[in-house]
DNA sequence: ACGAGCTACTTGGACGTCCAATCATTTTGG
DNA sequence: CCAAAATGATTGGACGTCCAAGTAGCTCGT
């Protein structure tokens, strides 16, 4: 069964003036210069990835898949047997083992994943991606690519910036240990 | 009543390789080359977004807040009457009405803002900080300044090339009219 | 002046996320 | 070789977010 709920973009009007500046100045007026910048910082990805994931889920919402159960069904299509096992994919997506559990619940109710038990292992569950699910992951990609990643807005010198110094972010904290990305600060 | 929850960092084993990266090669191997920047920048976003609010929320944990709440909180703390229309600020904090009144309800039930009407238009509810509120926004601020925002493990200018980065995508995505950002792609 | 239409907020429901606790199945160590 | 410690997954509960519907209260046009 095709899931159908809601999600999205707030669709505020816009302000006349940018909030995280206006924070930001508030900061300084309060003698917190020095924190203003990591505060103006963290509010801007917080509210960048608001409206990237709005415009993702906008996309995906009539295919009856979120974000989450996206990921995890392209994860599952591009494993080497189709089927991985549940842990696996927690640490691959870096959500926590509860997440994984809930999401697997909603695809394979919708016919588009399926549980299998681990051959020699007791205690680790398989998810296993089904024909459907490749159809939907294909279908979905498909239009994500078309509205999403090829629309940013954005320069390919702009994304290139974004992502490197992204990507150090989540070097230093610890995501994974880099063979490419950098190590220590400054 | 302080509330304590749980929340923040899945604190999963890191991976020996970027899953970003692995992800892009994948999406260039299947011949969607065009849209592995964007993918891998998307991607990039919400993982940091996951890594930053970890962060945050430890901080915020032990004092009974969350991070909307304390957005919520500090607004109200740094507005001239120190109070302000339910609406104006989901409009500042750029989210749905219904989370405003559900953040507003979990504040007022502690007691860190009340509930007061509009003296002249009977549709409005104002949302008014109290001396606990006032005092909660500013111990919290100060764990954040300490903890967080100056403990980024970013340079100065990676921070500010970031952050002016993800002003350019709030400002081209119709978050605020800006004086100061750019307007228009390359 | 009065009803249609607009605004502001609240409610209820669907998700996703995390944590803590629980259960089952390995692994390990003495 | 078996109990103790680890590991893998699930469950239940607390949040936050959004949408859709519903309820007041305000405004405007005829």
């Amino acid at each position: 069964m095709a899931r159908a709920y809601g999600q999205a973009v707030p669709s505020n009007l816009p302000l006349s003036f940018d909030p995280i500046d206006e924070a930001r100045r508030q900061w300084i007026d309060h003698g917190w210069a020095p924190a203003a910048d990591g505060m103006a910082l963290i509010t801007s990805v917080v509210r960048v990835q608001q409206v990237f994931m709005a415009q993702v889920e906008a996309v995906l919402r009539p295919l009856g898949l979120t974000f989450s159960r996206y990921e995890l069904l392209t994860l599952l299509l591009f494993s080497r047997r189709g089927m991985l096992p549940m842990g696996r994919i927690g640490a691959r997506l870096q959500v926590h083992a509860a997440s994984i559990t809930n999401a697997v619940d909603r695809l394979e109710s919708d016919g588009l994943v399926q549980r299998r038990r681990h051959p020699t292992d007791g205690r680790t569950t398989l998810a296993r991606i089904t024909p459907a699910g490749r159809a939907a992951s294909r279908r979905a990609t498909t239009l994500l690519n078309d509205q999403v990643f090829t629309a940013l807005d954005l320069t390919v010198a702009e994304q290139r910036t974004l992502f490197n110094a992204l990507q150090t972010v989540r070097s230093r904290a610890g995501d994974f240990v880099s063979e490419t990305a950098d190590k220590a600060p400054a």
